[in-house]
DNA sequence: AATGTCATGTAACTAGTTACATGATTTA
DNA sequence: TAAATCATGTAACTAGTTACATGACATT
C-alpha cells in the first residue's frame, strides 16, 4: 500500500475530526498547514484513492463529512512511527514536523520520545557534517555559496534547539 | 517560456562552469545542493528541454560538457531578480536561498541588496503574523500542534537573523 | 433575482520517479 | 580482462496543477 504525503496530511486532519473535502481544502488554503495544494484537482482524487483503500469512509452524500477508518488509523500510526533516516532530516524536515503534529493521541509517549531523540541525533549528526565541511572548505567557497551554506547551518542549529526543547517538554508532560 | 526550478538549478550550476550531464547528476547526488533528484530520468530530459529552448548548448558528443548560452544567462538573470512574494518566503525559502547562491556574478550589488531587503522584510512580516497567531491561539491549541507551530516560528526567526547578517555582509563587501 | 459560498468532480497537461538498457573509458 | 566508473537515454507510471464545469444552498 503506497501512500503519498498528501494522503497522510489528509488522514492527519481527519484524525482531528471528520470533515468534508471542501473543509480539508479550506484548511490547506487558509492555514500554514503543510503547504499542500488546496486545488480540487488534488484533494478529491486523493480522497477517492483513500476511500478505495478503505482508509476513510463517509461523504457519500453531498456535504456529508468524511471520516478516517480504523484501518486508516493503523496505516497512519505506521507512517508516524516508521524509522526516520538522515536523508529525511536533511531534506524533509517539514514532513517530520507534520508527523509530530499528528502524533498527539495516536502514538504513545514512549514512541514520541523515541521519535524526537532520533530526530535530534540525526539533526546533530547532519549539522556536524555541515560544520566540518564549512570549516574545511569555507574560505575557498565563492561568497554567495558560502553564505547560502551558512543559511543551512543556521537552519539546522535552530532545528536542533527545537528538538531539544521539545523533547524536554514531552518528557515533563504529566 | 516556462521553466522549472530544476531547470534553474541546472542553469545555475552551468553558470559556474560547463559540465556534462553526469557531472550535474553527481553534484545533485553528493552535495546538499538543492535536494533535487540526480536520477538520469530527470536530468537528461531537463537538459534536452533547455537545449531546445536555446538556453544551453554543447554536449553533442559523449562526454563533452554543456554550457549555458547568452540567452540562458538572460533567462537566469530574469529568474534571479523577479520580485519575491510573501508566499515564496512562507513556503519556498529554499528556492530563494538557491537564487541567492547563484547571484554571485550575474546580478549587481544593488539588486542583491534589494533582494535581501525584500527577503528580510517579508520574513519579518510573516514571522510577525505567526507570532500574533501564537499569542492569540497558542493556549487553546493541542500540544503537538502548538509545538509544531513553534518550530515554524523558530525557523523564521533564524531566517530573519540570516537575512540581517547577510545583508550586512553584502553591504560591507568591497 | 443575483451573488457568494459550499461542494464535488474531471480532462489535459506537466514533470518527476523508477527501472531498465546501453556503451565507452579507466583502473586494478 | 574484469570491474568500476563515466555517460546518456527511454518507457511506463504516478501524482499534482490548471482550468473548466456543475449544482446546491444561503444571503442580500
Amino acid at each position: 500500500m503506497k501512500i503519498t504525503t498528501l494522503d497522510c496530511a489528509i488522514l492527519g486532519l481527519l484524525l482531528g475530526s471528520p470533515m468534508t473535502g471542501y473543509g480539508i481544502r479550506m484548511i490547506f488554503e487558509t492555514t500554514a498547514m503543510g503547504n499542500y495544494s488546496s486545488s480540487p484537482g488534488s484533494i478529491y482524487p486523493a480522497i477517492n484513492r483513500l476511500k478505495k483503500l478503505g482508509l476513510v469512509n463517509g461523504g457519500n452524500e453531498r456535504g456529508k463529512p468524511i471520516s478516517i477508518t480504523a484501518l486508516g488509523k493503523k496505516e497512519m500510526k505506521h507512517w508516524l512511527t516508521e524509522t526516520i533516516t538522515l536523508s529525511d532530516v536533511a531534506k524533509n524536515s517539514k514532513i517530520l514536523i507534520l508527523k509530530f503534529a499528528f502524533m498527539d493521541h495516536l502514538v504513545s509517549r514512549k514512541e514520541k520520545i523515541r521519535f524526537l531523540e532520533t530526530f535530534m541525533n540525526l539533526t546533530k549528526a547532519y549539522l556536524h557534517s555541515l560544520e566540518t565541511y564549512h570549516e574545511a572548505e569555507g574560505v575557498d567557497m565563492p561568497l554567495h555559496g558560502r553564505l547560502s551554506f551558512e543559511y543551512g547551518i543556521a537552519t539546522f542549529k535552530s532545528q536542533l534547539a527545537w528538538t531539544k526543547s521539545t523533547l524536554k517538554t514531552i518528557k515533563n508532560e504529566n
